[in-house]
DNA sequence: GCATGTGAACAGGTTCACAGCT
DNA sequence: AGCTGTGAACCTGTTCACATGC
């Protein structure tokens, strides 16, 4: 029941599909009703027909003529990806990142709810971060299926990665995004996504090179 | 005096060159002394000749017959990228992710020394985070001087990440990684890069909802 | 012999140009 | 008239296959 257009979606959609919705929400905020594809694509510095081909993969939102109605197609957006509802999050690994991530209030507000916090020191468990109680990790499980979880976050230091993904895997999460600089082993039917913003900063180090280098 | 053998280098080859350099540390820690594109590929789960395209965009690092050597690959990514000296940062906007950072201890390990917190918050202006003193924001064409420091690092709430860019661009700042979900102006020989994490809760999500729609 | 380095073939994503609607 | 939706052209990055050198 699938109502995509197309098999495969390029991941490079999906990541500015994201930007869309962060634009849209923040035109929404300023009262805009209609924009074309063209302004839309100044905004988030891509091509118009980018925008256009990166949304025919889900559909025809827009209206010839006129433009794309800003509530409209963000709503739209959301829908097709599957983030117009909230989905629960267990975080293991309640480390400075892991603090940082549970205070956050942009994940609640985005829709991905932490639900539980997990962390296999004792001298964590029983805390209370932005009022969550640490749990231990062993209890992950029978959390996950009280709480209805379906993410799985991992903040744990690099060497403690593989063995959070593996009680993640035991309490039968469905995906599971990682900040540990690892990678790790999961299930083939388990989407893992790897955030590293190291590269970002080995981006920024080697353009600043570069330039340095022409002289 | 560029040694690149090509001119452009593909945004992908720097982030996988990224994981490269990851995976050849704790290779190096294991005591790995040599290793093939092979079996380095099947760890970083990408294509070997995918391997050997990257490396040649800055040299001939390997021996053929024998491989790669560890220590040597490593040091000589690093050295291509620039990240094989001490980048200095100043991180704008001391809150939740600000401090998490601030704290972070990889963040020096890897080459990027977080030299100087800044806030406009008169609140947190003085407050000691892991051994930094928080400076008012307005103070840092002095301090970047001062400090020689060439990135920054931006972790404000989204409405005041255009300030602190401007601030930073005042500073006669290099580039810029910056974390709030806005796009922001800069002048175009200043590098920005958008770190962006909720891409990668998108794309799960999205994952874990077109599995539950085949049914 | 064996793994690298690389030109050539391929695949996939991006841009163009225009047909199709409103 | 104007902007979307889309097939075709283009281009960039990936994979293959083999020549090269230890």
């Amino acid at each position: 029941m699938s109502n995509l257009k197309s098999e495969h979606i390029p991941r490079a959609t999906i990541q500015r599909l994201a930007i869309y919705v962060q634009v849209l929400e923040s035109l929404r905020n300023d009262n805009v009703e209609v924009i074309s594809s063209e302004h839309l694509a100044r905004i988030c510095d891509v091509n118009p027909s980018q925008i256009r081909k990166d949304l025919a993969y889900f559909g025809e939102f827009g209206v010839r003529g006129v433009g794309y109605y800003v509530q409209d197609l963000n709503s739209s957006i959301k829908k097709a990806l599957g983030v117009d509802r909230t989905w629960n999050c267990a975080l293991v690994g309640v480390g400075n990142l892991g603090r940082a991530i549970l205070r956050h209030k942009v994940f609640k507000q985005r829709g991905f709810h932490i639900a539980g916090a997990f962390d296999c020191d004792p001298f964590k468990i029983g805390e209370v971060v932005s009022g969550l109680e640490v749990i231990c990790s062993r209890r992950l499980p029978e959390k996950v299926k009280e709480l209805n979880i379906e993410i799985g976050v991992i903040t744990t230091p690099p060497e403690r990665a593989q063995r959070a993904a593996n009680y993640l895997v035991d309490a039968n999460i469905k995906g599971i995004i990682t900040f540990a600089p690892t990678r790790i082993n999961v299930p083939d039917h388990i989407t893992v996504e790897y955030v590293d913003f190291f590269h970002h900063f080995f981006n920024v180090a080697f353009n600043i090179t570069l330039k340095d280098r022409e002289d």
